[in-house]
DNA sequence: TTATTGACAATAATAATTATCATGTGATAA
DNA sequence: TTATCACATGATAATTATTATTGTCAATAA
């Protein structure tokens, strides 16, 4: 859990077993499966303090919110610039380490100060192309 | 509201209203932002009307459903292929009709069956650069 | 006409998230 | 030690977003 010790949150039995979790984590789990596990060694742990982790490490930079599945919020602990691949299927998500280097179009040049992009590749994944239609895979 | 009829839909005076309030609007609206425009014409439809009829236009394909936001589901009745220019602060969406033809990366290739990609570009929009630091604009 | 279907509004229900608050805990100062 | 303070916690309530259920009515089929 070594990324996220020393960022200015008091190290609690709750989260470091929330930051062990996340740690290196490539699942993007989202808030009530990091309860889940986490209540697995925790079983007195409350889903505020899950949000209110997620909160502070978000704030803090060092989680980002994926908006990616509109049924909920996931997590993801890689904050290195990177883009997501995601099945339409059963909502698996996989990291896309590679810079695309986008040129800058006109309409947003002229107008915002732009920051930053993500790309969001759609498709199915093996799993269900084999299965031929799972609602729902391992994430 | 051209777009949007003999769809398979039977055109009531409440889709009307909203298929009229769609058609050709960019600006990517929420499920209430358009509850509450239709209802000012029509103050006795229901929320549920609102989401049931965007539901059913998502699944004929006939509207997009963005996961851009994580505070709330937004919709855009342009179904061409296109990009989105996202505000940080006020939340404002621009379309960017622009094809960045992507190479599809490895990891993709050799595992999904990739079908589309959609790309965000956020920054910071000329109203909230100006202002310092509006928490909302018009959208 | 009668039965059936489809759409609606109202309402209830569910799910996800956030807020409140009393209590607990560790670090540090007295 | 003990007092204090800032912060964390868990229980629970409250909100917000969304979906499902139910009863009604109008259009349509039998």
């Amino acid at each position: 859990m070594g990324k996220f010790i020393n960022k200015g949150l008091k190290l609690t039995p709750q989260r470091a077993a929330i930051f062990e979790y996340l740690d290196g984590n490539k699942s993007h789990p989202s808030a009530e499966e990091i309860f889940i596990e986490i209540k697995k060694r925790y079983p007195m742990i409350s889903f505020a303090t899950v949000y209110k982790t997620l909160e502070a490490l978000k704030s803090r930079g060092d989680l980002l919110e994926l908006s990616l599945d509109p049924e909920r919020r996931r997590y993801d602990p890689d904050t290195s610039p990177h883009h997501h691949l995601v099945c339409i299927k059963c909502k698996k998500i996989v990291d896309i380490h590679k810079d695309f280097s986008l040129e800058i179009p006109e309409e947003a040049k002229v107008s915002f100060d732009i920051i930053g992009n993500h790309i969001e590749f759609y498709g199915i994944c093996p799993d269900c192309r084999k299965k031929g239609g799972a609602e729902n895979g391992s994430l």
